[in-house]
DNA sequence: TTCTCATATGCCCATATGTTCATATATTAT
DNA sequence: ATAATATATGAACATATGGGCATATGAGAA
């Protein structure tokens, strides 16, 4: 029970649940600079929340050169597939700015790998 | 999506999401009592994350005499609905004695009312 | 090599949270 | 009325948490 709480408990908090919503949003792995930009939080913030929902298991990592790429972890347990439809479930509607800053941070990408970092564009 | 982080860390907590494990296998109305004996916490802890479940609209109150019996709020929205349902897909392995209680507990109410109240039987 | 860039981490601080104790409130029983 | 019972609440405390700053680490570029 404990871990199912810890589980949640990695979810319920404002920006660890932004941070999940543009994973989703993104359908690919992001790096912490894109991550940082698109909801205009600090690197050491952003580190430190996608450390908490790695530890979960909500989240998983892969280093990819001078890049970690974030992604959702695969939710083999019933679980955890529920707990993700429900979040999908949340109305994106005060996400319009992220969701918009996300896409012109993907078309940036060259090969599919980020280049421009953490040089914030004006979102 | 502020609001629904709320939810989730309302949730996101282990006192709490045990008593709202005990509210699903209860099917009815359980006041602070039987939940205090059940989870064997104490009366005050109870009635504060009862408090923190009601503020966000996981359980709702309903004052009956000198009782006030507490059940799981309908869940007219996909997403609590979705997020009731991966908790109660949680496995209740550890949580054996605890449904033993309970059963207990309904059994000694008379005509649907809760009767020892909080003289604690040993469960 | 040195420089630059992306990310992580340790320290610090303010605030939030979980818990206990004592007490207040409210309702029923005597 | 008073007593007993069920629940809620305020004060106090320890710990947890989110966030910022400076800095460390690690990897590619020059």
């Amino acid at each position: 029970m404990e871990r199912y709480a810890e589980i949640i408990k990695a979810l319920g908090e404002r920006t660890r649940l932004r941070i999940i919503k543009l994973l989703m949003e993104a359908n690919v792995p992001l790096c912490v600079c894109e991550i940082m930009d698109c909801l205009q939080e600090t690197q050491t913030n952003v580190s430190k929340h996608l450390k908490v929902l790695k530890y979960a298991g909500v989240i998983k990592e892969n280093k990819k050169g001078r890049w970690v790429m974030y992604s959702l972890s695969l939710h083999r347990e019933k679980f955890m597939s529920l707990l993700f439809k429900a979040v999908e479930s949340i109305p994106t509607a005060d996400f319009r700015k992220e969701i918009k800053c996300l896409n012109q941070r993907l078309s940036l990408r060259k090969d599919g790998q980020p280049v421009i970092g953490m040089r914030r564009k004006k979102c």
